[in-house]
DNA sequence: CGACTGACCTCGC
DNA sequence: GGCGAGGCCAGTC
């Protein structure tokens, strides 16, 4: 392991901290990774990410709570399914912030 | 090492 | 709040 990035390995890590029912954004990831303004680079980690079970990529959306994208399953579609499943708030095809947005 | 790509964010209208 | 353009960061080829 500690093959990638000590960024990649942090978002792995924090992705992996994300609580069941709730989710965050990629420039929160990228500011709690400790590159605030690398939202890109967080969404390419989840990108190359193999380890859906240990990184729930699926737990992170846009500012916005807009789900952009998703690499496994059938795209967004799973990722919104997951997300309603695990009980997070949903605003027609966007996650509420309000309530299931995570800060760390 | 150089250039392109990508699941974004912010600013302006 | 939605649309369009610019910019930043890291990864991969």
């Amino acid at each position: 392991m500690k093959k990638a990035s000590n960024f990649k390995d942090r978002v792995y890590a924090i992705a992996a901290k994300i609580p069941k029912g709730k989710v965050t954004t990629y420039g929160k990831l990228a500011a709690i990774a400790g590159v605030p303004g690398a939202a890109r680079a967080v969404g390419n980690a989840m990108r190359t990410n193999k380890d859906t079970n240990a990184v729930p990529c699926h737990r992170v959306v846009g500012s916005t709570g807009a789900l952009t994208g998703y690499a496994y399953g059938n795209g967004l579609a799973t990722k919104r399914a997951m997300l309603k499943k695990e009980g997070v708030a949903f605003k027609g095809e966007r996650v509420d912030l309000s309530t299931a947005l995570w800060e760390g």
